[in-house]
DNA sequence: ATGCATACTTACCATATGGTAGGGAGTCAA
DNA sequence: TTGACTCCCTACCATATGGTAAGTATGCAT
C-alpha cells in the first residue's frame, strides 16, 4: 500500500518528464517503466492504460495549479496586487517546473483528438476563476467577461510562450543574452500588467 | 517530372496539416499518403524517410516566412502605429495559416531534435528586427535591448498562445464564447500594447 | 494456517510502424 | 526499338507498440 503509492508517484513524475519532452505519442509505456527499472506491466497494473496514466499526470498538474490559484483568490486584501502577484507566481512556478508547463502546452496543441481527457474541465474552472480574479481588479471590473478572459489569456501566453521558448532562445542568442532576458522578464511582465490595468480604465 | 513536383507539393501540404494536428510521432507516413490516395512507398520515393519529409515541411515554412519578413520592415511613417499594426498583422496572418504556426510551436517544444534545423537563424534575425522595430517607438526607445526584446516576445506569446489554444478553448467554452473571444481579442491586444507603450515611459 | 489483496513478473499477441526490394507502366531521348 | 529514368505499386520484414493472461512473491488480517 505505502510502497504502491510511492511507486505510483514515481511513475507519475517520470511520465511527466518524458511526456513533457517527447509528447504523448513520443513516449512508450515501456520507456517510462524502464526509467524505474520496472516492466511496462507494472505500469499498467497501476494505471490500466497509457491514456489513463496520461490523464493522471494531467490531473495532478491541474490540481496543483488550481490549488495555487485558489490561494491567490483567498487574498482579498488588495485585488490588484493579488492579480499581479499571481502572474509573478505563475512565472516563477512554471519556471521552476518546466515539464508541467510543457505538458499543458502540448495538451493545448493536441487536445483536438483527446477532447474527453481529464484536464479539460479542470482547465475550464481554472480559467474561469482566473477571469474572476481579474474582475476584482478595479481597473478591469468594467470589462466584459470576454475582454477580461482575453486579457488574462494574453498574460498567460506572454509568460508561457517565453518560458517554453527558452531553450531555443538560448541556442539563438547565447547564454549571456538569456540571462539578461530572464532578469528583465519579471519587471517587464509587471509593466505589461500595469499598463493593461491602467489602459482598461476607459 | 512536372507531375512529380505537383505530387511533392501536395504531399508537403498534407504533411504540414497532419504534423500540425498530431505532431511528428502522431502521424504515420501511411496516413499522410492515404490522404492523397497513394501508398506510403510513393511518399518514401519522393522524400526518402519520414524525417526528411518533416525537414522539408519545416524548410518550406521557413522559406515562406523569410520571404515575407523583408517586406514587413519598410514602413517608416509612424513607428508606433507601425509597431501596433504589425502585431495585428501577425495575429491575422497566423490566424489565416494556423497549421504552420502550430508546427513552429511544436518545434519550439521539441527543441532537442530541432537544435540545428533550418529555422533558427531565420528566427534570430526575425526577432532582432522586431526588437529594432520596437526601438523606433518613442515610448520604448529608452528601454534596453533586453527589455524591448522581452516585451516583444511577450506580445508574440500573447498572440500565439491564444491562437494555438483556440481549438481547445472551443471545446471548453463552446462556439458562442469563442466567437466573443475572437471578436474581442484584437481590441484587447491593442489595449495591451498601448498600455505597454505608455507604461514604459518611466 | 488460511484467505486475500497488492505489486509485480514472464509469456504472449495483434497491430502498426518505418523501411527495403523489386517490378510494372509511362515518358523521353537516341 | 532500345535503354534509361520517373513514379508508383505489391510484397515483405524487423521492430515496437499497447494490451491480455496467468502466474509468483509478499505482506496482512482473521
Amino acid at each position: 500500500m505505502q510502497v504502491s503509492r510511492d511507486t505510483k508517484e514515481v511513475f507519475l513524475g517520470e511520465a511527466e518528464k518524458l511526456f513533457a519532452e517527447r509528447g504523448f505519442y513520443g513516449v512508450s509505456i515501456a520507456a517510462i517503466a524502464d526509467q524505474l527499472g520496472l516492466t511496462k506491466q507494472a505500469l499498467l497494473h497501476h494505471f490500466g492504460t497509457k491514456e489513463k496514466l496520461y490523464g493522471a499526470v494531467l490531473q495532478r498538474i491541474s490540481d496543483d495549479h488550481s490549488a495555487r490559484l485558489s490561494a491567490a483568490m483567498d487574498d482579498t486584501s488588495d485585488p490588484e496586487q493579488a492579480f499581479r502577484d499571481y502572474f509573478k507566481t505563475v512565472y516563477q512556478e512554471s519556471r521552476a517546473n518546466l515539464p508541467r508547463g510543457l505538458i499543458l502546452m502540448r495538451e493545448l496543441l493536441d487536445n483536438k483528438r483527446r477532447a474527453d481527457s481529464a484536464g479539460t474541465w479542470y482547465l475550464k474552472s481554472y480559467l474561469e476563476n482566473l477571469t474572476e480574479l481579474a474582475a476584482r481588479v478595479p481597473g478591469l471590473s468594467d470589462l466584459t467577461f470576454s475582454r477580461r478572459f482575453t486579457l488574462v489569456y494574453q498574460l498567460l501566453g506572454a509568460i508561457n510562450y517565453f518560458l517554453f521558448s527558452e531553450p531555443t532562445l538560448r541556442g539563438i542568442f547565447g547564454e549571456d543574452q538569456i540571462e539578461a532576458f530572464e532578469a528583465d522578464f519579471p519587471m517587464q511582465l509587471d509593466a505589461l500588467i500595469e499598463g493593461a490595468v491602467k489602459t482598461a480604465h476607459h
